[in-house]
DNA sequence: TAGATTGTTAATCGATTAACAATC
DNA sequence: TAGATTGTTAATCGATTAACAATC
């Protein structure tokens, strides 16, 4: 395998790749050139020839990729053939969604604990995930070193409770606080889910198309 | 205000601007130059004009921008000061997890109704917002004309759901159902929210913050 | 005024795309 | 073998950063 920096854009465009080939191999689907990966994913052969040269050699000249061996290897580049522990920080409504209907595993995460302030949660479990109380959280990941903790607790004490798993160990934050958190430990890893960016930049689009409807000629300066 | 293609990366900056304009704002802060921002949000004052400069002249020489002022033209540009109508497809947990807490009308939407099949949620509310039953969809968009509609129903029927809405007259989706969608109608604009995706490229990042640690030296090939 | 900061043009940097020899 | 397709180098394209005249 080589090395040297992948550029971010590379890394963003692998879980779609892992998708793809999880739907061919579903599909029972064998083999795939980059230029069939290329005219239905809407992207540019070149580019993801590219793409994997950054990791390796895994395809073969005349005959393409091999649909299955692709998957394994780009599920090992980003790690979603582990089972790392992760853990889950205010178990309210988002918090339980994420509990009961997102698939971690997947990913390379086992969901291990939740922890919420609400003694009316604690004790309670779901998609048999436990939950317990917050006065716990320092203790059990010292005691099991998770490598993530999933933030879904409210706004106003998100930094806090960020800072706090970071200091107790924990390497990655998976943050849906809708807040930029500036952690005080700089080799966390974080990684935001920003709905309102998200819903954002589609009004913005929005906007766009309604205007270019409006001006079919395309009004001069 | 000017016009022409503006890239994606700058829509996508758009929103932190306005996160950021706001905590400003709500501080009390009055003015605010290319540089104070680049420093504090961690991005370099050239592009942050530049990026300004696609939609006009929005500062003072000598002065800087004024918050408030700037604020405005933001929030005007992704068009987070309009309340258009939305609706949601989906009412389970996700779906009413987005009901109860997320701010639609900080985005510039405002949620007129929630759409289920499942008659135990049909007739209820969650935060003043009424599920319908989904047989109403089509009358409903078709009376209403909402701007977007929130899609979070399960994989299964994503893709018919989806055309259903467009077909109806929706021109927005915000897509939670973790399916690439290739909706029908060419100008319905689609924005995915991919919580994989996104666990996935901070997995690979964790991955190679631990291959950086092991290996403190820098390794020659 | 002198200092600061904009908006914009030019320079640099990086990412995407094209081209093609290697070879299955 | 002939056709197809890779991996990689070179060319293009676009985005970021630097520089600076204009001016508040």
């Amino acid at each position: 395998m080589k090395r040297g920096k992948i550029s971010n854009n590379v890394i963003r465009r692998l879980p779609r790749y892992l998708h793809f080939l999880n739907d061919l191999s579903y599909h029972g689907v064998v083999r795939v050139s980059s230029g069939e990966m290329a005219s239905q994913m809407g992207l540019n052969a070149s580019q993801i020839r590219q793409d994997f040269s950054c990791f390796g050699e895994f395809g073969q000249q005349g005959y393409g990729y091999n649909v299955e061996m692709l998957r394994q290897e780009i599920a090992s580049i980003l790690g979603a053939d582990q089972k790392r522990s992760a853990i889950l920080v205010g178990a309210g409504k988002l918090g339980q969604t994420l509990m009961g209907n997102f698939d971690f595993e997947s990913c390379g995460f086992v969901l291990k604990a939740a922890f919420d302030i609400r003694t009316d949660l604690v004790g309670a479990s779901v998609s048999q995930v436990p939950i317990y109380h917050i006065d716990f959280l320092q203790d059990f990941i010292r005691d099991h070193q998770p490598a993530l903790a999933v933030l879904t607790v409210p706004r106003r004490i998100a930094v806090e409770t960020a800072n706090a798993v970071a200091d107790a160990g924990v390497r990655g934050i998976w943050n849906f606080t809708n807040i930029s958190l500036n952690v005080a430990k700089s080799d966390v890893i974080v990684e935001d889910i920003h709905f309102s960016d998200s819903l954002l930049s589609l009004s913005y689009y929005l906007k766009e198309s309604e205007r270019d409807a409006g001006e079919p000629k395309g009004t001069p300066t």
